[in-house]
DNA sequence: TTAATGAATATTATCTTGACTATTCATTAC
DNA sequence: GTAATGAATAGTCAAGATAATATTCATTAA
């Protein structure tokens, strides 16, 4: 009986990721607000109008990209935390290293997207605030790996996790306001991020 | 024979300050920009182009009122800095949090200086960026007493002042945010404060 | 000669209007 | 009946005109 629903196949599953591939394209082009529903939909060979099948809203639209670059992220994510033979140090400072060369090569190379995300981030609360759980609740895991282990010695894994989060959050906003306060160079603020990450493993440390 | 330039002696100091007093009323009850120089020579009793015998523009005033601001954060830090009797952990955690608290306290109840400081901030780069430094170098004096007391174990102290401050400065982002990710609130934002600092702390300590 | 000003100028912000674009919906195509 | 659309609507944005404001300077006051 639902065959006929297009909204609930999986055609209308292809059809979502069609829009909101020709979108992203758009977006990291011309930016968010340039880009007009016609245009999106123009590459799609549909009407504005048929976007809303799929799409309540624009934002939506801008909603359903960030929601992939957050799944990407934390996939990463996932694959360093359960990557084999591997220290819980080691783990932790790939985590925060790559999401600094990642953070600082999507705002170099595309620094549309950087806006978009930063954007629905900013009307889309919820969805900036679930991606932060669950990385915090990755970095969990590694501490707990890192007390298993007898590495660190972690007494509230939920709040370290937290403040680690909290410590190492601090190259995005160097990297966005890069453009002013220029004194930051690229390997400078990524010896900055090493530095800063392993005097927290440091403190995470049993002794 | 420099008697007469008023520029140089005493009054002229006087006066400078009067403006800047004068100015920084308006600025902290209207903002910067709804701010003319008409408004604060008039509060002054003199005519706006006066003004600029003193100060070379609008924005030269800005920058004196946030060398005020600066100047003030930088005395009460070496006041914590030098206070007898306490332990180099025990300063640095007074410094972090009164820092965040006087930050806080600042954004709640005077938001237009806040917004000074950040506007003059950017556009004299190195006004904040002397600030920083100086802040860096107080870090520096409280990690070699830690090293002399046997308290810390630093191998190199300019760097990992630079770590602290790093890490440490995610919650000046947080406070101004605040506004749109509510789901902060003050109590909950010293506690990380807290958290983070002393997590640096014990990366910091001998062992 | 220096201090101070009012009037002139150049820059910046505000407002208004016309165009543009997101969104809806009645209609058409299948 | 469902899918898709063009045309209608409402809200947003942008260019240009207007008004404020920062800054300069020739002139006046001391």
């Amino acid at each position: 009986m639902a065959a006929h629903k297009t909204e609930n196949s999986d055609s209308a599953e292809a059809t979502k990721e069609l829009i909101l591939n020709a979108a992203c394209t758009r977006f990291a082009k011309y930016g968010y607000n340039k880009t007009t529903m016609a245009e999106i939909a123009g590459d799609c060979k549909m009407s504005a109008a048929n976007l809303y099948r799929f799409f309540a809203s624009k934002s939506d639209i801008g909603a359903g990209i960030a929601m992939n670059i957050f799944a990407a992220k934390e996939t990463e994510w996932r694959a360093i935390v359960r990557k084999p033979k591997m220290s819980a140090s080691n783990r932790l400072e790939e985590l925060v290293l790559w999401d600094f060369r990642h953070t600082y090569e999507t705002f170099s190379n595309r620094p549309a997207i950087t806006e978009l995300v930063a954007f629905i981030s900013n009307e889309r609360q919820d969805l900036l605030r679930r991606h932060k759980e669950t990385n915090r609740a990755l970095l969990a895991e590694v501490l707990a790996e890192g007390n298993r282990s007898g590495e660190f010695d972690v007494a509230d894994i939920l709040s370290t996790a937290e403040w680690v989060q909290a410590a190492a959050s601090f190259y995005f906003f160097r990297i966005v306001q890069m453009q002013m306060s220029c004194d930051d160079t690229p390997e400078g603020l990524e010896q900055l991020t090493l530095g800063v990450i392993q005097l927290l493993i440091r403190g995470l440390a049993k002794r």
